[in-house]
DNA sequence: ACAACTGTCATAGTGTTATATAACAGTTAA
DNA sequence: TTAACTGTTATATAACACTATGACAGTTGT
């Protein structure tokens, strides 16, 4: 479980780790029961402050990806989203959108865009499928 | 043009506000050439800080969708899009992996998923062919 | 020239982010 | 029990982001 962080990425650096955390999950390198990397090895891995890990933990416990159990660890959840169908549908629109109204400002035209998402479909289904150790998108 | 602005929403308000352009932009609401409003008007009327409103301006003619003539106002540029093909897919790519990495954890299948991105891909095309009126994404 | 508009800039107050350090409490294995 | 691990909490500090205020400069129409 390899994790970058960028000083210069103008986002906030505990946001960073949640998203790639989020990722790992997503494309199936990280399991539901797993347990994540420990707060102070993890720490001294990236050479951050472990509290700024804790705060990515923290991000993702509020949202229920994973969950702590005091003086063992982190562990990835089981999925169940805690909302509704509605809600959720609503959550993705928003999200959806802001790549649809980017597609539109870099002039990407309709087939190719949908191009692009099936193929980022696949390639987190395959991921997820084959307990992969594939790469996720960096930033 | 009417924009909306939420103080406890989280998201600075001067991105919530470009954000909010962005999506007229690609809605056909406001067309190229046209002016956006002026900055001490729409203040007032938005009861925000005149900086805030010129700090979202500048956030987008940084990205090259507006452009500001000092002395007369700000402007909806045309599109066309300073970057390569290679960098506009990858910006779009890490745009729709935060949609399908969300949709995972939202336990959202794949042709809901589909489902879901045709629809939001139509309601814009609709709306920019119509000069619609229509209203866009609160958050 | 003038008044009324336009955007720009420097400054300061406040909140957020990240770091460092220390002390505390639950868990596990030797 | 002890030692070594786990997460938690609190404090202080520094840097940066966000917002607000007031002064400044260009543009337009009278």
């Amino acid at each position: 479980m390899i994790f970058q962080v960028d000083f210069q990425a103008g986002k906030p650096v505990y946001l960073q780790l949640a998203d790639q955390i989020r990722y790992a999950a997503a494309s199936g390198r990280l399991r539901p029961g797993e347990p994540l990397p420990s707060l102070r090895p993890l720490a001294e891995e990236l050479r951050i402050n472990r509290n700024t890990i804790a705060k990515a933990y923290a991000e993702l416990e509020g949202q229920g990806i994973i969950e702590t159990v005091p003086g063992k660890g982190f562990f990835l959840k089981q999925n169940n989203s805690p909302f509704s169908d509605q809600v959720r549908q609503q959550l993705l629109r928003t999200e959806i959108d802001e790549a649809v109204v980017m597609a539109h400002h870099l002039q990407v035209d309709r087939e190719k865009f949908l191009n692009l998402v099936e193929e980022r479909l696949d390639y987190f289904e395959e991921k997820s499928a084959a307990k992969g150790d594939g790469k996720v998108n960096q930033r």
